[in-house]
DNA sequence: TTGTAAGCGTTATCAG
DNA sequence: CTGATAACGCTTACAA
C-alpha cells in the first residue's frame, strides 16, 4: 500500500501552476499554452497521477457506469450476449455493473435500486421476462433513466428493445422440418409465461397450420429450459404411443438434453428423429451430430442493446424504440428428410 | 425523465432541519431526537429522496466496488465462477465491475488502469494467466490494492489466491483410469504456457509414472481448451497407429469436441475408449454419455475469491494467502473397465 | 492564457 | 441533541 494518492493539487503545486491548468490539460479543454501543458504533463507523470474519475463524476454527474440486469448464468446465451455489451460499452469507456437476478423480481428490484443510488447512466435488462405483470417497477424506472431490454419489450412503455423475432425464429426452424416430409413434430418448450416461449410455441404452431397440419396437445411439451428439461421432454415425447419423427428445442440447451435421451432409447440422429435447436451458441456446433438450429445472434444482440444504450445516453434521436433482428436457419446434422411413413 | 432528483438539502428544508441531522439519520449515526427522526424519515418518504451514493464514496474513501476481470466468457467454467461472486459481494453490498479482457495483456493493462481510476476497492482477478512473464503489473497492482486471483497465483507476491489443487485432480483423473486397466491414456491439454495446463499435464505424467507406465509423446496433444480442440485433438490421437483406450481432456469443453471425434469416427464410449473431463461444468451431467469428470467447484471457488476479497477490506487477518480445494472426482458414464488389448 | 474561487452532494467535526 | 461549517477531489465560471 503505498502512502497516499496524489491529487491535483499536488500535481499543480509540482508543475508550479493552478489545479484548473491541470484540470485543463488533462481534459482538453480551455486554453493552455505549451509551456504549462509540458510542465504538467511532465509533473502527472512524475507523480504518476490518476484522476479520481469519481469526483469527476460527481461533478459532472456523469458517471459513464451502465447496470446490466443478467437473469441467470446458467443459460450459454447471457454470457455471449454479456461479450457484446461489454465489448460496445468498453469502447466508450463505459463501465459494466454486473447483477445476478436469477429471475427473482425481489433481487431485481433491489438490484435497480442499488444501481439508482450508484447513480448508473442507464440500465440493460438482458433476457426474457415473465409476461404475468411486474412490469410496473421497469417502466417507472424508464421514466427515469434510459433502459434497453433484449429478448422482450414492454410495449408502449419507453423501455427500448433489441430483439431477434422469435415467432418467425420458431416458424422456420418448424417449417424446416416441414419441407423435410415432416408431419410429427412436437415441441419442447420453456414456460410460455415467459414471451420467449411463447412466441416460440406460437411460431411453432403458425408453420404447423399454414401448412394445414393438425397441432397435437401431446406434442408440445414445456420444462424447465436447460438441458434437463430438454432430457425429460425427449423422454415423454418417445414415450408416446405415436412418438414424433421431429423435435423442435426452444433452446439448444435443451436440445443437448434431448439428445441425450434420444441416444439413451437406442435411437438416432438424424435417421430416428430430427431435431432443431434455438439460439447458436457456440457448443451446439460442436455436438455429434452438430446441431441444426435457428440462429438468435447472442452476441450481436448484446452489442446492438450496448450501441442503443448509448445513443440514448448521447442524445441522439432513435429512429425506433425497438430493434428486430430477422433470425436464421442454420442447416446442420440433425435434420433429415423422412423416408417411410 | 423526471426534473431533478431531491438532494438531502430539500429534505433538510422540508424537515425543518439540517443537512447534518438528515445525515445522522440516514446513517444510524449520532444522537437524533425521535422527533427530528421521524420528520426527516417523513420528508425522505416525500420527495422519495435517494442519497447519492457516490458522493458519499467520494467523502469516505469507501466505494465498495470491485473489479472483475474475465478471460473470456465462452469458457463455461467462469459465467459460474462469477455467479459464485456475484452471490458474495452482493451480500455485503459491494458492486461489480465487469471486464472481459480476451486474454490479452493489453486489454487487461488498461482495464485495470481504469478500475483503478475508478477506485473500486479491489480486484479479482478470475482464471488461470499465462506463465511467461506479464505478471510485474499485477505485483505492482497488489501492492495498492487487495488483488485475489482465481485458478492460479503468483509465488512470493501480495496476490491472493483461491485455486483448486489442479495437479492432484488430474492424478485423480489418469489413476481412475488407470484403476480401470487402462495403459494407454492419452491427454488432450490447452496451452501449457497456461499454469492450469501446465498443472494437469504434471498430475498426467505423475499417475503414469507412479504407475510404472512410460509416457509416450504423441499421447499428448494440445490444442485450444474448448469443443473444437478437443475435436481436432481427437481426431489426432484416433489416427495414431495405436490410439489409447482411454483421454483425459483438460476440460468438459475439450470432452465436449472428443465426444463428437469419437462418434463421427464410428466408436462407442465408453465401450471403445473412456473419457475424463475437467471442471464439472453442468453441461456435462446432461451429455451423452454423461460425462466422468474432475470437479474443480467454478461456484465455490467463485464464492471463496469475493469472501476473500470481502475479508481483506475489512482488514480481517488472513491465515493464508492461498486456499486451495481438493478436487474431486465425478463417476459418470464415460468410462469402462477395459476388457481386450 | 492563467489562477481564484465557487460549486457538486455528501459526511465529519465541533461548538452550542 | 443540533446545526454551521469544513472537507473530499475535481471542474469550470469568471476575473485578471
Amino acid at each position: 500500500m503505498t502512502d497516499k494518492d496524489p491529487t491535483i493539487d499536488d500535481v499543480a503545486r509540482l508543475a508550479n501552476t493552478s489545479v484548473a491548468t491541470v484540470s485543463r490539460v488533462l481534459n482538453d479543454k480551455g486554453y493552455v499554452s505549451g509551456d504549462a501543458r509540458i510542465r504538467v504533463e511532465k509533473a502527472v507523470k512524475e507523480l504518476n497521477y490518476q484522476p479520481r474519475v469519481v469526483t469527476r463524476d460527481n461533478v459532472q454527474k456523469n458517471l459513464r457506469h451502465v447496470g446490466i440486469l443478467v437473469p441467470d448464468m446458467n443459460n450459454y446465451f447471457y454470457p455471449l450476449e454479456l461479450m457484446g455489451i461489454e465489448d460496445e460499452l468498453e469502447k466508450k469507456d463505459y463501465s459494466i455493473l454486473l447483477c445476478n437476478t436469477y429471475e427473482k423480481v425481489e433481487k431485481e428490484k433491489k438490484y435497480i435500486a442499488n444501481l439508482l443510488k450508484k447513480d448508473v447512466d442507464g440500465i440493460i435488462l438482458v433476457g426474457s421476462r415473465s409476461t404475468i405483470s411486474y412490469n410496473e417497477h421497469i417502466i417507472d424506472l424508464a421514466e427515469k433513466i434510459p433502459v434497453v431490454m433484449t429478448n422482450d419489450y414492454i410495449i408502449g412503455s419507453c423501455v427500448y428493445s433489441v430483439m431477434i423475432d422469435i415467432v418467425n425464429g420458431a416458424y422456420k426452424a418448424v417449417s424446416h422440418l416441414i419441407g423435410l416430409g415432416h408431419r410429427n413434430i412436437a415441441i419442447i418448450n420453456g414456460n410460455i409465461e415467459y414471451s420467449t416461449f411463447a412466441s416460440k410455441q406460437e411460431g411453432y404452431q403458425h408453420a404447423l397450420e399454414d401448412e394445414g397440419i393438425k397441432i397435437q396437445n401431446d406434442y408440445i411439451v414445456s420444462e424447465v429450459p436447460y438441458e434437463a428439461g430438454g432430457f425429460a421432454g425427449m423422454k415423454r415425447l418417445l414415450a408416446l404411443e405415436k412418438p414424433p419423427t421431429a423435435v423442435f428445442s426452444a433452446s439448444d440447451q435443451i436440445a443437448v438434453g434431448g439428445i441425450s435421451a434420444i441416444y439413451q432409447a437406442g435411437l438416432r440422429i438424424p435417421e430416428d428423429i430430427s431435431l432443431v435447436g434455438f439460439s447458436n451458441i457456440p457448443l451446439s456446433e460442436h455436438l455429434h451430430p452438430s446441431l441444426t438450429t435457428i440462429d438468435a445472434y447472442p452476441y450481436h444482440t448484446g452489442k446492438l442493446a450496448a450501441e442503443t444504450i448509448i445513443s440514448v445516453l448521447n442524445h441522439k434521436e432513435q429512429d425506433q424504440r425497438k430493434i428486430i433482428l430477422e433470425p436464421r436457419l442454420i442447416e446442420r446434422n440433425t435434420c433429415q428428410r423422412i423416408t417411410e411413413n
